[in-house]
DNA sequence: CTAAAAATTTAGACTAGTCTAAATTTGAGA
DNA sequence: TCTCAAATTTAGACTAGTCTAAATTTTTAG
């Protein structure tokens, strides 16, 4: 079994590896993780030494067949809590990342499997990423990002990349949500901003911020 | 806030206290935790610099009435979390403690609130221990063990002292579970065993070693 | 009342995880 | 290719929690 502390630097390496293709590097590490680089250091080595990272000195780390299964556990644990919470406790969805960062450490496989099944095998957590399988599969999903899309087009979003709780706020206040469709009725060259129409809704004025944080599909 | 260490000291002191009434000894907590004397007497002296505890050298500890109601708080906590394994995900009895043993430190209220209101309020456990109140009140449950029945008067059985796989698993197999009704037939002073009858089942010898470590209320 | 046993505390050490400050290595730009 | 700033590692220290072994205090029984 490993740590709190292993496990939550496994799922920031997994994490940190999907965006920067590479091995990643001690400052992004410690930038995520909101420590020091020195204590990274310290880390790695105990991981490379449980062959849980590649890690050679001074040139970042990727994780090993080993780690990235119990990365990707971590990351399933805290997805299925996530819409435990929403779907089952009505938590909002700007509520629960900092309890499912508690929740992903509990040791039961049991318990997880169970979860699972009453949740009825979600493939998506409440933020529309989606969950690894048992075996450490993740489905994947051809998204693209709302200010890539096309005018006069339907897409339905399917995920939020910012999980900040006053982006999901803004989101919530101007009734966007996963699986909401939308159009985009024009876009700006000037600010790269874009007015979107809801189906069935209001029309709205989006920002490239907020388009470069919302994935959709076409429908 | 207080740690997973801090919290499970002030846990076992609180229901060592129950037991024994006056301070509770080192070597009781020691045992109770499976730990060493000397590691208690450290963390007794770190609870007693947060006013938790009253500690005096040589003679044990008791909660403070902050110490007893952060006890109180995770008994709570570990027991709504039990009726959760086993209401909603469907584990047997004997397979929740060590699970709801690491639930029982999530911190969040939040949480603990809405698993309330989801479960719908419980008052006991899988296992018939009662659930405290957020405010920390413990409902008062005037149960007698069988052992202290008499014959020929319909029992309830409300809650079993042990907790064990084997004890629950036993009974389990003889169709004894909490709200089983049933009548002592006879009682033997050889050996203090009982003839029990279930209402509407089967007859059965218990030794002295079960009817000590089962509640039961008159009808 | 006193000696031995039992309980408890103290002393000193160890691990995991973290930090600051200093030393070292890397790599970008002149 | 050289220099220097940025990145990284090392050295040394600290905290929480634990342990063993030794010292001290309390309790028990004769
Ligand atoms: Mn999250
Ligand atoms: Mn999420
Ligand atoms: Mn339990
Ligand atoms: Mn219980």
């Amino acid at each position: 079994m490993f740590s709190h502390s292993e496990e939550n630097y496994l799922k920031v390496i997994h994490k940190l590896a999907f965006s920067n293709s590479k091995n990643v590097s001690t400052n992004l590490i410690a930038n995520e993780l909101q420590t020091k680089a020195s204590s990274v250091t310290d880390m790695l080595k105990k991981l490379a030494d449980k062959k849980l990272v590649n890690y050679e000195k001074y040139r970042g780390v990727s994780l090993t067949k080993k780690g990235e299964l119990i990365a990707v556990n971590v990351v399933r644990k805290h997805r299925l809590w996530e819409v435990f919470l929403v779907d089952t406790l009505k938590f909002n969805w700007d509520e629960v990342h900092d309890v499912a960062e508690q929740l992903e450490h509990i040791k039961s496989d049991q318990l997880i499997d169970r979860l699972d099944t009453f949740l009825n095998y979600p493939t998506i957590d409440p933020h529309g990423d989606p969950i690894p399988k048992k075996n450490g599969e993740i489905p994947f999903n051809n998204s693209i990002l709302l200010s890539e899309g096309i005018t006069n087009k339907i897409y339905k979003v399917s995920c939020v990349k910012d999980n900040s709780k006053s982006f999901l706020q803004f989101l919530d206040k101007h009734e966007i949500t996963i699986n909401s469709e939308l159009t985009i009725v024009d876009k700006f060259d000037f600010d790269d901003s874009m007015t979107v129409k809801l189906i069935g809704g209001h029309s709205i004025i989006l920002s490239n911020k907020v388009s470069t944080n919302v994935f959709v599909n076409l429908k």
